[in-house]
DNA sequence: CATTTTCCTGCATGGTCATTCAAGATAATG
DNA sequence: CATTATCTTGAATGACCATGCAGGAAAATG
């Protein structure tokens, strides 16, 4: 594995990049079980064993692509991880991120929907973290929910956590059916028919 | 390819049964592309070159795994499918399907869900298979909406469309983030939560 | 009982897979 | 410029993959 002792070249970023951009790209469309390293390399500019040379195995690509990811999402997504935002601006911001991805992020959904159910049965090192970045969510929606009831902005006869999953359901599924059927489903209305919908729930 | 001629054996019946039930098992947990004909052959008792005696090739097994599949959802359904419930009744029908997963079909569930991930992509059979299943249930959801707006069941200015994707997508997500965290998502409960809400939405 | 059909196996084939290794090319360093 | 480290390649390896084939076992049919 490269990077480990020395200086790193810049030649040598650059092709770790395009192998990740290559890989990405190709998860997201076949998964990692069918994608061979043969494709990402090729499609890099390179051979097998550079890749390997780069990531010490296929798994060393898959985590650095995950990690990757997580530094596109974070990126995109502006906002102090520790803020305490309202309903509405969480809500707003859900649409909000949906347009966002259906205008220009397909690849990152893709990867991200195809990863988690190539690795629902546990295991293995991927479901743990699909599991955990789920559980994530859900505990960030709970504590969204739980403000809300505590300070009277939505009504308290209903179980954050199980609204929690619900919410976080909803958007899973709606990314699954836009990506299985991106000119049926339109991902950014649905998210404004559910969200509506939900904060005119709440507010009763 | 068996049974094209003559008439079928019933020990090749319970051979081809017993193959197929161990291509869903297999396919539920690690996809199509993660499982090898030796391994689901194994598990029936056979041979590779038996399993493609009777299905011809490992795509005529997927196939054959589908129909099954098909066949066994339909037969739990036990409601003609030229139905018209109301929308009370299909809520109910939802909710006691969750159930029912929960307890007791989590293969059938994971099969849907890996399959369908597996299939993101458009170009194979299988993709026009699950997207012509999605849309079908929308379908058939965007009705039930139309006709409960119609005769005054529930308000009338919201699309019906928008709202049978909003519906699937629950569904689907609900069983997507319950295959991945069973122990942290309640499948009928996050279930109960979402109809209950929606049936309160839909009234107002 | 003989013939035909279905069912199944052992073996072989060509393909793809991830990974290893030795050696060459390229860049940085003193 | 020489040395050293980084980067990259080509060939080779062994494992697994789906499938084909030839022949044999089992069952049905007359």
């Amino acid at each position: 594995m490269a990077g480990v002792k020395g200086q790193v070249q810049k030649r040598g970023v650059a092709r770790r990049r395009a192998m990740v951009d290559a890989a990405i790209k190709l998860f997201a469309q076949q998964g990692v079980r069918g994608t061979g390293v043969a494709a990402i390399a090729e499609r890099a500019g390179a051979t097998p064993s550079a890749l390997i040379h780069h990531f010490g195995s296929k798994d060393g690509l898959v985590q650095a692509v995950l990690e990757e990811a997580d530094r596109r999402a974070l990126e995109r997504l502006a906002v102090p991880p520790d803020a305490e935002p309202t309903l509405d601006q969480a809500f707003d911001w859900f649409v909000r991120d949906a347009e966002h991805t259906a205008a220009a992020e397909r690849e990152l959904a893709a990867l991200h929907t195809t990863l988690t159910a190539e690795n629902l049965e546990p295991g293995s090192a991927l479901h743990t973290w699909f599991r955990d970045r789920g559980r994530a969510l859900r505990a960030h929606l709970t504590a969204l929910f739980t403000r809300a009831a505590a300070d009277g902005t939505a009504r308290a006869d209903l179980d954050p956590a199980v609204l929690a999953a619900e919410v976080a359901a909803f958007i899973e599924g709606a990314h699954l059916l836009w990506l299985l059927d991106p000119d049926e489903v339109d991902l950014t209305a649905v998210h404004r028919g559910y969200f509506a919908g939900l904060a005119a729930r709440l507010r009763t």
